[in-house]
DNA sequence: TCCTATGTTGTATG
DNA sequence: ACATACAACATAGG
């Protein structure tokens, strides 16, 4: 499920456990998730750590621990929870099933990652000081820093100008955290049909989309990020994969089809297809 | 049984 | 180099 407002209430989720010790480390060390790591090492690292902070960028979350003992050690987890992932804390008494992939037991509480689906990923990495690593500092801007101004999105739509709008948006090199149903709610709001090359978007039109990815990425995080709350009935959210769904704007009705490799749903009318038709 | 799923990655092909 | 299409990953739910 998570794009990232979902990934931001996800993170919060392990807040309890800020500033206590990790006593007891539970994983499943064949799990896809795990693809690529050394698990024994791992757990050498998270054993007896203090979880000290977390942040999030785009789709993906960075949980900061520190090492008991000699200098300032630190282990960095970095997680993606892919379609299915989801973090959170239970009781100390907690017992994990099959689904629940890493546990962390601290005193009174227990920190869990759990993913059906097993299209998340952990990684790790050990640094001596407060230096993150590598697949964290190389991370794409967030959507919402001076980075990712009008220029820097015309510069986007320049590169990728063949492309569909739609398939351009869920490039997480580009436009971190952006998923499937923000990609759709962004060109509903900006009226851009999901199928247009993003080379073919005018001025009027780029500006309109970078304004309406600000908005859906702010109201996302205000809505979801807290309580995980759907957005108003005024967006596309909650309309899109409603049999028989219709615009809120425009009451037509609404159509699915896959563009960019993913089902997409957007208004016709509202967001008109400038291409030529192809004929049967 | 078949289809779908808020994701990513690798391969084949144009 | 760029782009598209498709399969694969693994599970649950309609």
């Amino acid at each position: 499920m998570p794009e990232l407002a979902e990934v931001e209430f996800y993170r919060r989720q392990w807040d309890p456990g800020v500033g206590a010790r990790v006593r007891e480390i539970l994983l499943h060390p064949k799990a896809r998730i795990f693809r690529g790591i050394d698990t024994a090492r791992l757990v050498r690292g998270l054993a007896e750590s203090t979880l000290v902070a977390s942040e999030a960028r785009g789709k993906q979350m960075l949980f900061h621990f520190r090492g008991r003992g000699r200098g300032a050690s630190s282990l960095w987890i970095g997680l993606h929870l892919g379609m299915t992932g989801a973090l959170r804390a239970e009781g100390e008494s907690f017992r994990p099933d099959r689904h629940d992939h890493l546990v962390l037991r601290q005193r009174g509480r227990t920190l869990v990652f759990r993913d059906p689906r097993l299209f998340g990923r952990v990684r790790f990495a050990e640094s001596t000081g407060e230096q993150r690593p590598d697949f964290w500092t190389e991370l794409p801007p967030d959507l919402r820093s001076r980075a990712f101004d009008l220029e820097a999105l015309r510069s986007f739509l320049r590169r990728r100008g063949r492309s569909p709008i739609k398939a351009v948006l869920l490039d997480q090199e580009r436009f971190p955290g952006i998923g499937n149903w923000m990609a759709d709610e962004i060109l509903w709001r900006a009226e851009i049909h999901p199928g247009l090359p993003a080379g073919r978007l005018d001025a009027e039109r780029a500006r309109r989309l970078h304004r309406e990815i600000g908005f859906v990425v702010r109201g996302a995080m205000r809505h979801i990020a807290p309580a995980f709350r759907d957005p108003p009935r005024s967006w596309l959210f909650s309309h899109r994969w409603a049999d028989g769904g219709r615009c809120p704007a425009t009451g037509a009705a609404l159509v699915r089809e896959t563009i960019g490799g993913r089902t997409t749903c957007w208004s016709p009318g509202r967001q008109r297809d400038p291409r030529p038709r192809k004929r049967s």
